[in-house]
DNA sequence: AGCACGCCGACT
DNA sequence: GTCGGCGTGCTC
């Protein structure tokens, strides 16, 4: 007998199975998904790796096959289930197969916690410079790239060296040898935090009955249905969740519950903790290798019934799932930002697809795509717009900045905004100032009637660069930036800037003594910082609290009621198809921060562009017109979900070798057949720690065409001379790093 | 990733 | 010539 094994290294050229032959001792011990121990190589070394087939003959000459060693004592093998996740992530997003299962396998090994090795300088620069100038001389450009890098920074991660720098490790050994650096290894432990109980007994409105009972009637048939439950904030949707994960553990199935990272909050926690007290568990991603053992463990032995976390608790090895519940589904940190890129969503149906399971998402701003699917039918959409605790929403008022402008405000408070703050000061209540900062790229706006610059191909924004050149991320369109704004003649045609610290700077200008709390991602870097600026606000510590994103998102401060959205439409401005949705969204949820006690409350949103369908729809609080413009552009564009898009993004050290391979791809790709692709055209950041990014876009109307381009190209990457660029696929462009 | 082979500069 | 060291290529 033999068996495939897919080796432990994350390599593309090693991404094939391997053949070895099962010893007589081992046969019956060895199945499909076991971790093995093999020797490899020309000295043998020994991997480890998985079994990802059993065969009675090779292809490969058999007089080269190897045995297997044995089994990996002591670690978790690869469950069946995670096998086929592994192979779906691999298939749908790319990358390969061995990192996949890294993704998919929830805790590899029982103890050992991941040892991080640094390269760290030990010699002055001095030393290390004539070294390098030694190395040039034997013209060893490894040696003395990795010299040069040395010199530069104190410390190198290991995985630098290897990915980035491309040096070899007998190059690293002899740098050890000679006393220029030295390793350093270092693991980390944390604790998970264990939330506080608070008993709740609500009983279900007519609305949320009838869901339960519709999805109640799936889950007990193992009808693998999904279901989008679109809720206004404080619907109760969190009620609804509970008896559904109730009925599912009574059944003797398990749940998942995920959460978006960001939304690890003790409320909700609280509540499923006082519904299944010890029978339910949390994951999350700072807990450390043994304390992630041991919730598989306890998951896979039946011990809990119900695990909550972000999307890598999707791989929770419950013998039995019947229930996955996606909370706030339109979140972006459902989408993995590093490869493999799978997304959550995608892979939750998967995995229900596979199990029998119930799927069910909620939110109050559906993404586009699942209301789409649910719209035409593919999944079951149900609507709560029955506020639960009973107080209305909080009132809105959209000012326009361009008439702030002409009458002669040109302050970046309205003077609607600034006379509610007043109010609020003066009754001792809470301000939040949300800043949008997302669309900072650069995009070129009119100060007075809020003509955005667009690429005159794809409908997105275009960046300025060196100060007078407009260049379009999508499809690399490059021109001249106008003097006069095309669209009304005015000169104040400008990138548009606005950060945190200024905001922060002018309120303390405006309010002197009024203590104010920022929070960004500068004052959130340390650990901890986060819940600390949060729950001293919350404790009434400060009276304004300023911010990006990272407010808005789920916690309830009762005594805020004004919240500030300072120039909504700076996120229209990015440079992505889903610029309109992320701001919906982003501004929907600002709006229902204010007025969450019992006092009324009133959102403010300035803005440039007061008719754009983004903003009135979020001030409206109407998701469902929102929907119907916002679909009929993506129709019209051939954006998601109406049409599949692929984005492949190529890295190099040297800027010209690095277009010049994107090129050669475009063209290959389009010898082969009638594909649509846009660019090359440089990334949206197009230099990042010394690598240029270029990316290159492929749409299509069905899936298939995207992979065919996919393997195409990889095709094409195998052949070439890559040198030290290399490559990533994204089936979903959103994120472009 | 890690090992062997082979090329190239340096040194006896 | 030989030695030592780093780039290159292959690994069931």
């Amino acid at each position: 007998m033999y068996a495939d094994v897919c080796i432990d290294v994350s390599i593309e050229k090693l991404d094939k199975p391997f053949s070895y032959r099962i010893p007589e001792r081992l046969s019956g011990t060895i199945c499909v998904g076991s971790r093995v121990r093999i020797p490899f190589g020309a000295g043998n070394t020994e991997k480890k790796g998985y079994v990802t087939a059993l065969r009675d003959e090779v292809a490969y000459d058999p007089d080269k096959v190897k045995d297997i060693l044995g089994l990996v004592e002591g670690s978790m093998g690869a469950e069946d289930r995670s096998f086929e996740i592994a192979g779906f992530i691999k298939n749908t997003y790319g990358g390969t197969l061995s990192q996949a299962l890294k993704a998919v396998i929830p805790a590899k090994a029982k103890a050992k916690p991941v040892e991080i090795k640094t390269l760290v300088r030990k010699m002055d620069k001095e030393q290390l410079l004539a070294l390098a100038a030694d190395a040039n001389r034997k013209k060893q450009t490894g040696k003395e790239n990795l010299i040069r890098a040395l010199i530069e920074n104190e410390r190198i991660p290991s995985t630098w060296i290897s990915g980035k720098l491309r040096v070899s490790g007998s190059t690293v050994n002899n740098l050890i040898k000679n006393g220029a650096a030295y390793y350093e290894t270092s693991s980390e432990y944390r604790k998970p935090t264990a939330a506080e109980i608070e008993r709740k007994n609500v009983s279900l409105n007519d609305e949320q009955a009838r869901i339960v009972d519709a999805i109640d009637a799936d889950i007990e048939e193992g009808g693998a249905g999904t279901f989008l439950i679109h809720g206004v904030t404080g619907s109760g949707k969190t009620e609804v969740y509970l008896r559904l994960a109730e009925k599912c553990v009574l059944l003797g199935r398990q749940v998942i519950f995920l959460i978006p990272e960001i939304a690890l909050t003790y409320q909700t926690l609280a509540r499923f903790y006082s519904k299944f007290g010890d029978r339910v568990s949390v994951f999350n991603s700072t807990m450390s290798v043994s304390e992630r053992y041991d919730q598989c463990e306890r998951a896979k032995n039946g011990d809990i019934d119900i695990i909550i976390g972000p999307r890598s608790a999707l791989f929770t090895p419950f013998p039995n799932i019947g229930l996955i519940i996606m909370d706030e589904e339109h979140e972006s940190s459902y989408k993995s930002e590093s490869t493999p890129k799978y997304h959550a969503r995608e892979v939750a149906k998967k995995l229900c697809e596979m199990t029998g399971a119930t799927f069910v998402m909620g939110s109050a701003t559906p993404s586009i795509e699942s209301y789409s699917a649910a719209i035409n039918g593919e999944i079951t959409l149900f609507k709560m717009n029955e506020r639960a605790t009973g107080t209305g929403l909080p009132q809105t008022k959209v000012v326009d900045l361009r008439a702030e402008l002409s009458d002669g405000n040109r302050s970046m408070f309205s003077r609607a905004l600034k006379t509610c703050m007043d109010e609020a000061l003066e009754k001792g209540e809470q301000i939040m100032l949300f800043l949008n900062r997302r669309g900072f790229s650069g995009q070129v706006s009119c100060r007075e009637c809020g003509k955005v610059i667009m690429c005159p191909h794809c409908e997105v924004p275009m960046s300025l660069h060196t100060g007078s050149k407009l260049v379009c991320h999508y499809c690399g369109e490059i021109t001249e930036k106008p003097a006069l704004c095309p669209s009304c003649g005015s000169k104040y045609l400008a990138a548009i800037k606005a950060g945190t610290e200024q905001v922060e700077e002018r309120v303390l200008k405006m309010y002197p003594g009024v203590r104010v709390l920022r929070m960004d991602k500068d004052t959130t870097a340390a650990k901890g910082s986060y819940d600390k600026i949060l729950s001293s606000f919350s404790n009434g510590e400060a009276q304004i609290l300023i911010g990006t994103q990272m407010i808005v998102k789920g916690h309830d401060f009762p005594n805020v009621t004004v919240v500030g959205i300072l120039a909504a439409d700076l996120s229209l401005g990015v440079p992505d198809y889903r610029a309109s949705e992320r701001t919906f969204q982003l501004l929907a949820q600002a709006c229902g921060r204010a007025g969450r006690g019992d006092k009324p409350g009133i959102s403010i949103i300035q803005t440039y562009q007061p008719e754009h369908y983004a903003v009135k729809c979020a001030a409206a609080q109407d998701y469902e017109a929102f929907y119907e413009e916002e679909i009929a552009y993506r129709e019209a564009a051939g954006y998601p979900p109406c049409m599949h898009m692929l984005c492949i993004q190529l890295f190099g050290p040297d800027q010209k070798k690095t277009a010049n391979l994107a090129h050669e791809l475009s063209d290959v790709i389009k010898s082969k057949g009638r594909f649509r692709l846009l660019g090359p055209a440089p990334a949206n950041i197009m230099k990042v720690k010394d690598y240029y990014r270029f990316v290159l876009y492929a749409k299509a109307t069905d899936l298939d065409t995207l992979f065919e381009i996919r393997s195409i190209s990889e095709e094409y990457f195998n052949e070439a001379d890559m040198g030290q660029m290399f490559v990533q696929f994204d089936q979903d462009p959103m994120n472009q790093i």
